[in-house]
RNA sequence: GGUGCCUUAGCUCAGUUGGUAGAGCAAUGGACUGAAAAUCCAUGUGUCCCUGGUUCGAUUCCUGGAGGCACCA
């Protein structure tokens, strides 16, 4: 019988999700693990709001500027990573919490992905270039022939899915197909997801008032400091790759401030998107009260 | 006050020799198994400023009006 609990916190970004994780945490006296994509990046700061000094003392946190943006880290090595932590919380604790607005990183944790041989740097790296001199549509043939069933299911179009299933292909000889749908992980939890929602208006006036704290807090200089490593993937972030294009010269510094505000709307509506096919959430308006909420997750623990 | 030009999608504008309209951007919907704040796909009904007239039919032509811009007084 499982009797551990994960509490995911999901919602868009600036919608209050680090607020609400720790007033859970303070309630059921636990930990937070952080399954953002950008706050694992010690050297990024201001541009992915992590949580403030203070807001790491109320409430122990995990994954939050754990690694440097030269280390090359996964959704795999997240998912590992935070499997071992939740085991050794679990052993105190009967709840923890998981909270962060990638939605992959959060169905690593919560589902598992399937389990796939390493791949070396060099054949990713040989795949871009040949994607580079001889186009898409080669890519798309050889996956053709190496894996017609994935080709099928596959978004044909976009690159990185062609170029990652290459990768497997290429390294193991087998189909990237052949992967996937493995028995589903077993996991010593349950999860109950807390989705937090507010109309889409208000989403969008408190990313653009977000952008406007982040500029004053010096993310400028941030991003000035970052700018020779722009090509690295840690640095494919919002509120970063506009800083670099106006360092290039491409566009003046209020045009890139209002891009930012422009791709970070964007950003929030793709998670908007990726959490509106979970019917599993408990949902709780952004100014809901912490009990309320609290109380819904008691009945919702019972009923199972 | 006079003359000229403009008024079409949220924005900037194109267009219809009279048969109710289309680009870019913005926006919206969707996908997502180790790049995921990444990447990719799809989506254009709007009193064509208002009013009257001509016409089988007006966003298009004509009258009057409103607003904007420029020049002249």
């Amino acid at each position: 019988m499982i009797t551990k609990t994960l509490i995911a916190v999901i919602g868009p970004t600036a919608i209050g999700k680090t607020d609400l994780a720790i007033r859970l945490a303070n309630h059921f006296q636990t930990e937070i693990l952080s399954a953002d994509s950008r706050q694992f990046y010690k050297e990024m700061t201001i541009g992915t709001a992590v949580p403030s000094h203070r807001e790491l003392k109320i409430a122990h946190h995990h994954f939050i500027q754990h690694k440097s943006i030269f280390d090359t880290y996964s959704v795999g090595d997240f998912e590992k990573e935070a499997i071992l932590k939740l085991d050794h919380i679990f052993k105190e604790k009967n709840i923890a919490i998981l909270v962060g607005g990638s939605g992959l990183y959060i169905d690593a944790v919560v589902k598992g992905l399937d389990s796939f041989p390493p791949v070396p740097i060099q054949i990713r790296e040989e795949l871009i270039q040949l994607e580079k001199e001889k186009g898409l549509s080669y890519l798309q043939n050889e996956l053709k022939k190496k894996d017609p069933f994935y080709f099928k299911q596959v978004d044909i179009e976009n690159p990185h899915r062609v170029i990652r299933a290459l990768e497997i292909c290429r390294v193991s000889g087998q189909p990237y197909s052949s992967f996937l749908n493995q028995k589903r992980k077993e996991r010593i939890f349950r999860t109950i997801y807390v989705g937090i929602k507010a109309e889409r208006e208000l989403i969008y006036e408190r990313i653009n008032r977000r952008v406007d704290v982040m500029m004053e807090n010096g993310l400028l200089n941030e991003a000035k400091d970052l700018y020779k490593h722009k090509s690295l993937n840690a640095l494919q972030t919002v509120g970063y790759k506009e800083l670099f294009a106006f360092f290039d010269g491409k566009e003046d510094l209020n045009f890139a401030v209002e891009e930012i505000k422009k791709n970070t709307r964007r950003f929030a509506k793709r998670q908007l998107t990726w959490n509106r096919k979970n019917n599993e959430i408990i949902w709780t308006d952004f100014d809901e009260d912490i009990s309320t909420l609290i109380n819904k997750i008691k009945r919702n623990k019972l009923k199972q």
